[in-house]
Formats: C-alpha cells, structure tokens, sequence
DNA sequence: CCCGTGGGTGAAGGCGGCGTTAAGGCGGCG
DNA sequence: CGCCGCCTTAACGCCGCCTTCACCCACGGG
C-alpha cells in the first residue's frame, strides 16, 4: 500500500505499530530517534511519515520543521496527550494530520490512507491548454504565458467553449445558444462585441490574430499561433 | 446519551457501572460473559462497549477479536492491572481506549464522550490547509499565520467547506444546500452577510483579498494568496 | 465601379450582482 | 427572567458587466 517510516523511541509500540501496519500491506521502516529518522527520510523517501512526539534527542516540532525543510512528505504526528493548543501548533507548523495515544491501529490505518489520497489528488482533472492559454474551469481562472488573465463571466465562458473546440471554427449562432443560452435570434453582435474585449485581453486585434481568428461569412476559431 | 454495552462478570461492579452512567445521561446493557456479550452486541447495536478483561469464559483479546469480527463498534476496555504489553497488544488488536481499575466514573464518562466523538468524526478525517489558513474539524478549530482565529459556527462550517474545495469556484446556491441545508430558495443575502464576516476575520477586505476571491455571477472559491 | 454583407471599434445606458450596515428575532446560558 | 451571541433579513448604493447602437472599414460579387 505504502511505505511509512515511523520515528518512534519506544521498542513495544513501533514492533506492534510495524505489525499493525504490515497487516495491513503496508510496507515500514523505524527509527527510534529524530536523526535516524531524518536520515532515513532522505535514503529511504517513505510515501507518509508517523512521528511520535516523545522523543528522547529531539522536540517533535523541530523535528517536523526539519523535516519540512526537506520534503513535502505527508507526516501523521502521534501524541500522548491531547493537547489542543499544541496540536495546533503542530499543524500550523505543516503536519498533515494526528491521533492521540492510545489509538487502534484500524485509525491509524484510516489516517494514513487519507493522507496518502489526498496527496495524490493533488493533480487529477486537468485544466485545458492552447498554445500559450491555460484554463481551468474548476478555478474560474485562465493564465496566458505565465501571467493571470482577467477575464469577465462571459468573457471566461466564451473562451472556454472555444478552448474546449480549438482548431474548430465555431458559428455564432452556435456560441449564442451554448454560451449565452439563446436558443435562437438575439443580436449576435454581442459575440462581436465580446470577441473584441478577449482579443485586447490576449495582447491581439483583428488585424494580426494570435489565437482569434475569425473565418468569413462562418465563424472564428481558437488556435494556437503558427 | 448512548447506548452503552458493559461486559463484566462482577454483578457488583456492573450494578455500580449501571448507575453511573445512567446517571450521566447514558442508556446501559450489561453481559456477564464473552458469549451473552457477542449476543448482546449482535441484538442491541449498542455506541460503544465497555469490555472487562478478567471474564470466566474468555480471554479479553479473543473477544476483542470476535467483536472486530462483527462489528467496528467502539471498545473500551478495563483492566484490573496495568499491564503494558498487553494494553499495546489491545491496542494492536482494535480496542480504541483503556481504563485500568480502579477508577473514577466521571473517567469513564470521559473516555466514551471521547471515543464517540472519535468515531462520528472519523469520516472527515484530517485537518485542512489552504495558504496560512489550517483547519482541523475534529476540533472545530482554525489557525490563520499561527494565530488562533474565532468563528461562529456558521462561519467555521462556511470556511471549513470552501476549504474542503480550496481553489474551487462555489456557487451560492450549492453553500446554501450543503452549508444551510437549504435544498431551495432561501435569501442568499446571507452568504453575503457571513462572508464579509469571515473576510473581517481573515484579515482582508473585498476589495483586496488574500483568500476569499469572489467570481462575479458565479460564487466564491478560497485561493492560497499569490 | 458600386453596393451588400460581414465584421471591427468605440461609447452609452441600464441592469443586476455584490458589499456593507443596521435592525430584529431567536435561542442559550446564567 | 434578562442578557448576549448569532443568524437572518432588509435596505441602500456602487460599480462592473452586458447589451445595444452607430459608424466605420474590408471584402467580394454583380
């Protein structure tokens, strides 16, 4: 499932925690103090990292700001007591998530996997990229060449729809009924109008197009420059 | 309360346990042994379990197994020694606390308060972070820059959501069914209201913000500052 | 060469979303 | 029973956005 590193001073409880986890098809590796535990941080780069506070050479929070300092690794920190205003601290400080002592092993588990998922969704639905245009739909925002672009609603609508359909030309009476839900008649002049505003936007005019280029007499479509 | 199942073959404790935790608001079942307890657990789906170690007809752990077996209800268990190997090997083994005898009522009370706010809580594991911001649910607790920040409820469950989606465009209507639970209608004013609230508290004006970005005709999403 | 059509550009106006403040009601707690 | 937070609702005003209009130019066909 995953490879967890525990820091942990106490003999008893890292061999149940390695049984425990191992039951549970993760793979471990132990460190019984803070500097071994960096150490095997670095040579061995574990997917999650549960650390025990009470350790004999080291504060847990320095040990999590070090650790910090040198990995985004995901770390569950494990206390025995519950202490809400360290907890705090802790987390502020960049841990992912804690238990309190005593615990089930089937929390520990739960913990770790959530950890670990949220990692990893970190980069699923991605946004659409045209040429030098980034968008992502979810965020509402567009980028174009590194630098964010300000875009009003149907501004953004307008060049999503294109976006999603570059290298396509698109008619106007399309985009009035998918983008501004006009089934049928309205001015399309508004589109006109529209297009302008998101041509000044991306640093064009209509006379020497980058992305927008209109298609006589049929439409405009979005496309990367030549 | 809750339902509370005590397993335990001393009539004259499980009387006194009986009384306790009546008094303290908590309905009761009790078993004198591992057998009647399984059978009571089956029939009765009590919250939580509080399990005796020394019963007549089976070891704790093997019981404690069995109930794993069957069920992912809550264990407390008590132990007339302290005994700690065998408290981690619960531990290990699924119980989710421990009470060594003698001790306090109001101890007890305390553990399954505890427990039963671990379980409830259990789904929405984890404490979130966006930027500066961190928010833990389980404690009902949210950090901006390392200083403490005071919420009402509405407006700790509004930013605990938007938090949840960070980045993510949220539409008024959707806070108001899943933060209001009002599936319809409902004067959207007040999102208004309590997001100029939060921004107060965040420590940003609408003019300028850091975190809670509003997307004109669309919603608000939270956003790390650039 | 003229004219029709399609499109580019600028400006004006109205509408509606949103920010903000204040008042009132409700429930909890002492 | 009274106080006090918290939430809701209403009212007001601003400003951004969208639409519409007017006028221009470019192109292409008769």
């Amino acid at each position: 499932m995953a490879d967890v590193l525990i820091v942990e001073d106490d003999a008893t409880i890292r061999t149940a925690l390695v049984r425990a986890l191992g039951a549970r098809q993760h793979s471990t590796m132990t460190a019984p103090t803070a500097m071994e535990g960096l150490q095997s941080l670095v040579a061995n780069r574990p997917d999650v990292v549960v650390l025990d506070l009470g350790l004999p050479d080291l504060d847990g929070a320095a040990l999590l700001a070090m650790i910090r300092s040198v990995s985004d690794v995901p770390v569950i920190v494990v206390s025995a007591r519950d202490d809400g205003d360290g907890i705090v601290a802790l987390l502020d400080a960049g841990a992912d998530d804690y238990l309190v002592k005593p615990f089930a092993a089937d929390q520990l588990d739960a913990r770790i996997r959530a950890v670990l998922r949220r990692a990893d969704s970190a980069k699923t639905v991605g946004p659409v990229t045209v040429g030098g245009i980034v968008i992502d739909a979810r965020s509402r925002a567009a980028v174009l060449d590194g630098a964010p672009l300000e875009l009003s609603p149907k501004e953004f609508d307008l060049l999503l729809y294109l976006a999603e359909r570059a290298g396509e030309v698109v008619g106007k009476r399309e985009l009035l009924a998918k983008v501004w839900n006009q089934p049928y008649g309205g001015a399309d002049k508004t589109v006109d109008v529209h297009l302008h505003w998101l041509r000044r936007k991306l640093g064009e005019t209509a006379d020497a197009p980058r992305y927008l280029v209109r298609v006589r007499g049929v439409g405009v479509k979005l496309a990367p420059p030549a």
